[in-house]
DNA sequence: ACTCCAGTTGGAAACGTTTACACTTCAGCG
DNA sequence: CGCTGAAGTGTAAACGTTTCCAACTGGAGT
């Protein structure tokens, strides 16, 4: 429980002055040779640590970058935090980690103690970019922030993000080329999500683009893992759909998992596709067909830009990063050709 | 990029002193209920928010815990994160994350980084406990910490785990009793991760149990993505192994894949089992048969630990948790039994 | 010999809090 | 009416750094 060491102790150790223990540790202004050999043996002797704190308070840079993400259990925020953890000790920063369990009052509440905590620059997935007090919050605070996965809406935010309804709309597109007439959308809380609505229109501008109907699309909440009900309700209709955009991977693996305790085999009897690209997608059997977001770059690259903007004072930018559709185990054309009693727009 | 506004401006705007609006922020000491009204006023004009790094100076106090981990791609580590961030949000307490890529260098400068920082305390997983220069040199800084996986080796170190040698002879032991004679097992690099070397051992005691000889062993670094070769080495043997233990649900999952790319079917082929129980090892298809280690409880009870020793100075300790056996679909009776040329010892 | 300057060094003032201590009021009480 | 104690408040000293400034050296240039 004894205190760690202070800058004072090694200076009397080494008997000069703090300051000059201060140059040695950071290498600026001058000093001899041999004073920095002892300042150095002093620093070794008793194990000294600088207090990130006391200089902290002094240079008001606190070295840290806060990250707020909806919850660390989808891969895809892991992914992220990952890539943010990269680049910012890279660029010798630490980060502050909270969650928001996709709840707008803990967003809140999380990034009022980051800046109590001075972090210098955040990076953070909101539930819905449009509405979220959490933004405005912050736009007020004078610390820059910079936004993964929420789509670009406003110009002046710093947002990195892909094209989700772009990419939706295309993957959604391939099915319908693959010759499905009756695609369903199971869909995450559009409440807690941006991301959702805007897959959810790509889906349904691909559907559009076929002159074919949305299918039956359906809203699940928070809890992802039990599909199975949903499952047998789409099976069920009449005419079933032959094909199920999922508007996150971890919904597509619970809905495969869910077709599965039906009797239903993915994809011979029905087409999943997933959007996110985590890893375990493409792991597990039947490999899942979905669009990829970089993820762990989009992490590297938000904290690259916060750096700029801290660093050379850039301004805010939106980065929409390029998707790619991964091919999977999981579609393939439909069975039996629906007879064209599809209805046509 | 104006300063943001000070406990100064505060009192001077409050007309009162800055003890004074110190004494409102914190409930402490007596203050009338009229200032504090009007503090709490010129709080919420100027926006003031109060310097952490400020009060940590003086306090001595961080209010921060280091967690560091060897990566969050691995939704085991994901998980324990998301419950150390939870349990450290509920104890009023913010987490500084790092993670050391399973390398040992890394895992000394990320400590050293945290102990910057001025961390009350640590949660974190090394790669080998037993020789681990990042322990030796946290056993001299007198900042509590709790390691989560790492087997319990050392009584005076806090350490939560599970009993990763008794699981991994449970879950093999598992399959001799469904009829497997010849039981391979795919284990991460030993080098960086203790429990893998434990699983191992547990493997061993399980095959011995049943007068069994370990079948090939394969360890494999850190890529764990592509094990078709590694699948394709293990079919190829005579007699070919009808059953593989994974020592992580990571490589079961990467191998169920690789063994589908050969063409052969899990479990009707070979019979599956891995170790961690993450998620996405139930949603999948076929569910993988697993342990499952409650890895978001191990984190919370970890800093549940960590506060306790750091608030009312309880004693380091070893808490093992229970693990369980998730059954799956990826393990099964091998389907020819092999006539018993299998060379019992 | 004198000035000048570059290279070293130390002193001391910040930075934004908390808190020990001292001071003022004022009500209650003998 | 004076004493006591509690309630409310302010002053100033920490906490561990960084950094501005001043001071001191010694060698080079005149």
């Amino acid at each position: 429980m004894n205190k760690p060491p202070t800058i004072r102790e090694v200076a009397r150790r080494a008997g000069v002055s703090v300051a000059t223990v201060s140059r040695v540790m950071n290498d600026r202004g001058s000093v001899s040779e041999q004073t920095r050999r002892m300042v150095g043996e002093a620093i070794r002797e008793t194990g000294f640590r600088p207090n990130v704190i006391g200089r902290g308070l002094k240079t008001a840079r606190s070295g840290t970058l806060g990250v707020l993400v909806p919850s660390l259990q989808n891969p895809i925020f892991a992914d992220v935090v990952q890539g943010i953890e990269r680049a910012a000790e890279a660029g010798g920063y630490r980060i502050l980690l909270t969650s928001s369990n996709y709840l707008p009052e803990k967003e809140v509440a999380a990034i009022d103690t980051l800046l109590c905590n001075r972090v210098e620059g955040l990076v953070l997935t909101v539930a819905d970019e449009s509405a979220s007090r959490a933004l405005d919050f912050l736009d007020h605070s004078h610390v820059p922030f910079v936004l993964v996965f929420n789509p670009a809406r406003t110009a002046n935010h710093s947002i990195v993000t892909i094209d989700n309804s772009a990419a939706a709309r295309d993957i959604v597109g391939r099915l319908v080329r693959m010759g499905h007439r009756r695609i369903a959308m199971i869909a995450g809380d559009s409440q807690a999500s941006d991301r959702s609505s805007l897959r959810r229109a790509g889906y349904e501008r691909a559907l559009m683009d076929g002159r074919l109907r949305p299918g039956p699309i359906i809203e699940v909440g928070f809890d992802s893992r039990n599909l199975v009900r949903h499952c047998r309700f789409l099976s069920s209709c009449n005419p079933a759909p032959t094909a199920v955009f999922c508007s996150t991977d971890m919904l597509a693996i619970a809905a495969i998992r869910g077709f599965a305790a039906l009797g239903l085999r993915v994809p011979d009897d029905i087409s999943v596709a997933g959007f996110d690209g985590i890893e375990v997608g493409q792991c597990m059997s039947p490999s899942l067909a979905t669009v990829v977001q970089p993820a762990e770059d989009m992490g590297m690259c938000a904290v690259e830009h916060l750096l700029e903007r801290l660093n050379s004072g850039a301004p805010a930018k939106n980065l929409t990063l390029p998707y790619r559709l991964r091919h999977g185990e999981s579609w393939a054309e439909p069975r039996e050709t629906t007879t064209p009693k599809g209805t046509p727009v």
